[in-house]
DNA sequence: TTAAAAAACTAAAACGATTTAGATTATTTT
DNA sequence: AAAATAATCTAAATCGTTTTAGTTTTTTAA
C-alpha cells in the first residue's frame, strides 16, 4: 500500500477532468438530483473507492456545520447503570452513524458546566445528560444556542425539557408496597445525597405514597439520606444506633444502588441477617444482586428502552430543530419489580 | 442572555479594529511571541471573554490537522472491566483536553474494522484499542497512514507495536501455584474462546507452566475453550458430566470473569458447593467478586495505571510522532492475587 | 437552420481558523 | 534629519468541503 497524499475532492476532480462541485454532488449521492450523467456518477464513484476516498470531516463540519456526533454526559461511565446505559446509546448512535463522546461529571457542578461547555466548543450536535446541577442555567445555555439535548434519569420539575425518565414514583411505591403486602409495618427509606436530585425525591415520595395509603404509620425517622462521599461509614454509623437501640425496622426500601452495596457490606460487619433480621428492596437491578447470598429484589429500570428513546429524540431534534420547536418530547417508561430473596414475609 | 451571531476571531479584530491574526495570535497565547503589545493583548482577552469567544474546533481542525479527540476501542463498554479502563482513560484524556470517542467491538471483527475507518474518517489523532481482530492488517492500515495508536490489553506476538498490557502469564502462574501450594493436584483451566486472543493463551501458559514447575502431572483434558456466545450451557455441559464421572478436578483456574460468574450460577443449579466441591481462582477483580458468597479469590490488574500508561504514551507519539518512529513504547504491568474465600486447603 | 428547452457541468464564494511573508509605525543611532 | 533598527501589526493564502448562481453543451421543436 502506497502511502498517497491524502486524497482530496479537488484531486478526484482532477484526475478525471470534472469540476470539484460536480464530485461533491456525486459523492453526496445527489448527482441523480443535479443531473449528473449516469456514466460520469460511475466514474466519479469508481476513482473515490478506488483511491478509498474519505471526506475530510473538518471541512465538511465547517462547511454545513455539523459534526455527527452527540454527547453523553454521566456522572460515572464505571457505574454498572451508567455503562449500560452508555452501551445502548452507543449501539443505537453508531446505527444512525452518529458518534459518541462520554464525560463524567463525577457528580460535581462544576465540572459538569465545563464538560457542557466543551462539549458545546467540540460542536456536538447534540447532548444526551443525567444531570447533576442544582440549578437549570446549563440548560438554559444550551437553548440560546439551540443546541438540542435531551435529559435521561433526572429531571428538573420546574424547568421543562425533552426528557426520557422512569416513574420513580411508581416504582418506589411497588416496591414499598411490596414489602407491606409481605406484613412489614416499620419500613426505613434510604436515599442518597444530593437530596435535590429528582430520583432521590420521587422515590422518596413513592415510598412515602405507599406507607399513607396503606394507613400505616408514617415516621419521619425512618427516612434517611445518607451522604454520597461517607456512604458506608454513615450507613454503619445508622444502623449500628439503631441496633443497639433496638429500633431496627424490619425493612428498608433503598432508593440507590450504591447504597444497597454499602448497606450488604455493613450488614456482613455487624452480623444482621438478611432478610432474617432486615429485609430489603432496592432501586436499580445491576449485576451484582443476582449473585449477592440472598440476592436481592429490586426496582428494575427499563435500560435499553431509556437508551432508545433518548437517542430517538435526540436525532429528531438535530434533523429538523425548528419543526420541533416548542414541543417538548417527555417519556416516562415503567419500571418493574424483580422479586428474589432479601425479603422475609412477617406475620403479624 | 442575547442570542448573538456565533462569535469569531474576524468578528473581535473588526471590533477592535486590528487584524484577525492579531486575534489569533493572542488567543493561542502568542502575543509576546510575535511582540504584540500588552495594551492590545489586554483588549483582545477582555472582549474574547466577554464575548465567550470559542475558536471553531471546524476551521481550526481543518488548519491544523488536529481534533484533540482520541478513540476507544472495546468489546464491551458495559463489561465492568472495560467501563473501568473507560473511566479512568477518559479522566487522563480530559486532563489534557483530550475527548473521548469510545466504540463497541461486541468482539466482531469486521465490526471492529468498520469502527476503526469510522473513526480514522472522524480524524481521531490517535487510537486505543483493545482489538478482538485475527491479523494486522488494521493495524498496518493505522501504520500506513501515521494514525497513532496504543493496544490495552490485547496484543499480537508477531507484530510489535506500542503497547500496555498485563503480565498474564505470570498472573496465571500466581493463580495457579497458589491453588498447588493449598494441596491441590488436580487442577482445570477455563479460557474463553476466541482462543488466539493473547490474553487467553498467556493465561494458559502460566497455567501450565505452574502445573509443569511443581512437577505435577499435566492433563490436557484439564483445558476447556468456552464459547463466548454460549458460556454457561457449555461449562454447564462440562461439569455435568464430569460430576456424573466423578471426574471433576479439585480447582478451576477460571481465566476470565464471565466465565466464573457463569460457573457460579452452573454450581448453584447443579448443587456444587465452592469451594468445599471445587476451589477457583478467576481473572480480574470485578465488583461482584466481593459481594458473592464465597467471595472470589482472584488476580487482580492494575486498571489505573494501564489506563494512565496508554492515554500518557498515546498523547506523547501524538505530539512527537517522528521523535518517536521506529522506536516502541511496551509496557508489561503486575497483576496481584487477591486472596477471598473461594479455595480450601487440601491436606495430601 | 435557428430558437428554445433540457441536460450536464462549473467558477467562485463561503465556512473560520492559522500562518507566511511582509508592511507600517515608532524608536535609536549617527 | 536621515538611516538603521526594533516594535507592532496585517494581507492574503490556505485547509477541503458545500452551495449558489450561473455557463456550456446537447437535444428538441418549429
Amino acid at each position: 500500500m502506497t502511502h498517497l497524499k491524502n486524497v482530496s475532492l479537488s484531486y478526484i476532480a482532477e484526475e478525471l477532468g470534472v469540476s470539484k462541485t460536480l464530485v461533491s454532488m456525486v459523492m453526496n449521492g445527489n448527482g441523480d438530483k443535479y443531473g449528473i450523467s449516469k456514466k460520469t456518477q460511475e466514474r466519479v464513484l469508481k476513482l473515490a473507492k478506488d483511491l478509498d476516498y474519505k471526506p475530510n470531516q473538518f471541512a465538511r463540519g465547517l462547511r454545513i456545520g455539523k459534526s455527527n456526533t452527540i454527547g453523553l454526559v454521566v456522572s460515572d461511565i464505571s457505574n454498572s447503570f451508567y455503562a449500560r446505559i452508555a452501551r445502548h446509546i452507543e449501539d443505537y448512535c453508531s446505527q444512525q452513524d452518529y458518534n459518541l463522546i462520554i464525560c463524567n461529571s463525577d457528580e460535581n457542578q462544576e465540572k459538569e458546566i465545563k464538560i457542557i461547555n466543551n462539549l458545546i466548543n467540540k460542536q456536538v450536535d447534540g447532548l444526551i445528560i443525567s444531570s447533576t446541577i442544582n440549578d437549570t442555567k446549563h440548560l438554559e445555555l444550551l437553548n440560546g444556542k439551540d443546541i438540542p439535548f435531551v435529559l435521561i434519569d433526572r429531571i428538573y420539575r420546574d424547568y421543562p425539557c425533552n426528557h426520557v425518565i422512569v416513574d420513580n414514583i411508581q416504582g418506589a411505591k411497588d416496591a414499598t408496597s411490596y414489602l407491606i403486602r409481605k406484613g412489614h409495618r416499620n419500613i426505613a427509606c434510604f436515599t442518597i445525597s444530593p437530596k435535590y436530585i429528582s430520583t432521590q425525591v420521587d422515590r422518596y415520595l413513592g415510598y412515602r405514597s405507599a406507607i399513607e395509603e396503606h394507613h400505616l404509620h408514617f415516621n419521619r425517622k425512618n427516612h434517611e439520606v445518607i451522604p454520597r462521599d461517607d456512604i458506608y461509614n454513615s450507613i454503619f454509623r445508622i444502623i449500628k444506633i439503631r441496633k443497639n437501640n433496638k429500633s431496627l425496622p424490619t425493612a428498608i426500601f433503598l432508593a440507590n444502588n450504591q447504597i444497597t452495596l454499602s448497606l450488604l457490606k455493613v450488614c456482613s460487619d455487624l452480623e444482621i441477617n438478611i432478610p432474617e433480621d432486615i429485609s430489603i428492596v432496592s432501586f436499580d437491578d445491576i449485576e451484582v444482586f443476582s449473585f449477592t447470598k440472598p440476592s436481592i429484589t429490586c426496582v428494575s429500570q427499563p435500560i435499553e428502552s431509556i437508551s432508545q428513546n433518548a437517542v430517538k429524540i435526540l436525532l429528531e431534534l438535530i434533523g429538523k430543530a425548528d419543526m420541533y420547536k416548542g414541543t417538548l418530547k417527555q417519556i416516562s417508561l415503567e419500571t418493574s419489580l424483580i422479586k428474589r430473596h432479601s425479603v422475609k414475609k412477617i406475620n403479624n
